[in-house]
DNA sequence: AGTTGCCTTAAAGTAAACTTTAACCTTTAT
DNA sequence: ATAAAGGTTAAAGTTTACTTTAAGGCAACT
């Protein structure tokens, strides 16, 4: 069991973030006696993968339905299912998206040198 | 020599878009005696140029900074260059980050398909 | 007892990159 | 000459994902 402040170092998200998250629905950490958020390991394994989808360009409003779609139970696998692979395929989208641009940099960046070289040095 | 217009529809960017590039600094038209914005093929060729910049996220501030150092002259080449470096080193990275969460999805995704196929089917 | 530190909530503020609105002017077609 | 199409500007609004502020509660050390 974590505490926020812990959860929140361990993940580097402000705790802020983490009320923001419970807020949007998107993490249901249990409380104690004094209504303080405590963490098991699951969430922070949760927030882990939220944090992943999250760097990769996952909206919230997604996670979100991802989330609402584990907490309705066992039936819902089929669409998570979906949700996962819709947003592999967003990520290989990106990944060749950004390899284009790579290349042309690459290209762009060579020409640069040369000019550099040839031209007298300053 | 193309309208804003032309321009906007050619490169998929609002009219808009183009016109705050320009207060960004980002980009200077020509403009005809009513006070029209016209951009020629050089100016349409930066634009493109801009757009790969922006699909990899780079910020309009650094593109910006490109753009000025372009407009000071030839002396500024091998900081020019040093940007795109910089950028590169970016996209390379954000690849490498898309790389491992779609490792990881892609083994969420057969653990779920693992599941469907093995649980009793709706 | 007081202060420090961490917690709580609700609400307002921020940053980036546009996007929309409002008010107006020109040119072109009818 | 009048309306439609498209241009202009400045300024306000939008979206997303937080972040900060305000106002306060609780517990533990000194």
């Amino acid at each position: 069991m974590y505490s926020i402040s812990e959860v929140a170092e361990q993940l580097d998200i402000k705790p802020h973030t983490l009320r923001y998250y419970e807020r949007e629905g998107i993490i249901e950490p249990d409380r104690n006696k004094n209504g303080n958020r405590y963490f098991t390991e699951a969430h922070v394994n949760w927030l882990t993968f939220v944090k992943k989808l999250r760097e990769t360009q996952m909206p919230i409003t997604q996670i979100k339905e991802y989330a609402n779609l584990y907490l309705e139970g066992e039936h819902t696998s089929l669409q998570r299912l979906q949700l996962l692979e819709d947003h592999q395929r967003s990520i290989q989208e990106q990944i060749h998206n950004l390899k284009t641009t790579d290349e042309m940099l690459e290209r762009k960046i060579s020409l640069y040198k040369e000019h550099l070289r040839t031209k007298e040095p300053n």
